[in-house]
DNA sequence: GTACAGGCAGTAT
DNA sequence: ATACTGCCTGTA
């Protein structure tokens, strides 16, 4: 999901080996019929990738979930419903998992631009070359060509002290353990702690891959946007409970100890349940969008 | 120059 | 168990 880049109607995404494009027709088809007044053969959002991955979005944007039935589990919420109707065009994306893995693990302690900027670099040196529509793509390096690297060479893709981990990641994926498919198998609670032995991966980290990656719907990351949302939403779920912890929180820039995840993690997931993580994503765009964010 | 950004591991208490 | 601290790097 960071790396996506738009140029004209079309969005181009690195996943994996793909290039995968999606092309947004509907505003140009909206003029072709006041002048024609009549519909367009374009008249839709058109999806291929490169090379041919048929039917990619299904799989991409989760369109094998039971949207009406994860949507309803949250009708007992005022907010989430709400945030459904205003953003109906977010979707929570499934990626690969090793990219996933190594993309998160990237995003410790720093913002999206930096990601983005280390992703890039690390495809363009680790990863293959593909030329789609005229533009220069980089595909995802594999696991065993980022073991390979040397941790200079990692460096000089802006890691900084994140090298080390990526390192561990690679690693990881290449000696298969945790092996992938059993992660996809076990229980989300399991499925953590095996991505927790991991050098580098934490509750944070390890949160977002299961839910972007493997399948956890329940998964709730917390970050420090999530943090504010929940003291600024739901300060209720834990009111009462968690006295000293809740009142000295400032809501602005502190860290998340690792403490406090624990807690807003298992308030989290006991109220907004099995599909937690669809909720995660409504909330956490809510937020950056309030803060006027540009990603 | 300093503060800050979507955490983590290592170490001290 | 929980608290504290240093850490790469680019931007404001």
């Amino acid at each position: 999901m960071f790396l996506w880049e738009k140029y004209e109607k079309s969005w181009y995404g690195i996943y994996g080996e793909y290039v995968l494009k999606l092309t947004d027709y509907r505003a140009h088809t909206l003029v072709k019929k006041n002048e024609n007044g009549d519909a367009s053969e374009n008249d839709e959002i058109k999806f291929s990738s490169f090379p041919l991955y048929p039917y990619w979005e299904k799989q991409v944007f989760r369109l094998d979930d039971d949207i009406d039935e994860i949507f309803s589990s949250f009708s007992n919420d005022v907010l989430v419903p709400e945030l459904i109707r205003n953003y109906s065009g977010l979707r929570l994306m499934r990626q690969q998992p090793h990219q996933c893995m190594v993309s998160f693990t990237c995003a410790s302690n720093t913002n999206i631009s930096m990601i983005r900027r280390m992703l890039r670099k690390l495809c363009e040196r680790f990863g293959n070359e593909m030329i789609v529509d005229d533009k220069r793509f980089f595909t995802f390096p594999s696991a065993e060509r980022l073991n390979r690297a040397s941790n200079d060479e990692l460096r000089l893709c802006g890691l900084g002290y994140r090298t080390k981990a990526v390192k561990a990641v690679a690693e990881a994926i290449v000696n298969d353990s945790p092996n992938i498919t059993s992660l996809l198998r076990l229980p989300y609670e399991d499925a953590k702690n095996e991505l927790l032995k991991i050098h580098g991966i934490g509750d944070k980290v390890a949160d977002c891959i299961l839910l972007f990656s493997l399948d956890k719907l329940e998964a709730f990351p917390i970050d420090i946007w999530m943090a504010r949302t929940l003291y600024l939403n739901y300060r209720w779920l834990f009111n009462n409970s968690n006295k000293k912890f809740d009142n000295n929180r400032k809501l602005s820039s502190e860290k998340i100890t690792a403490h406090e995840y624990r807690i807003l993690s298992r308030y989290a997931r006991d109220y907004f349940g099995k599909y937690g993580g669809y909720a995660q994503q409504y909330l956490y765009y809510n937020a950056r969008q309030r803060a006027g964010k540009k990603w």
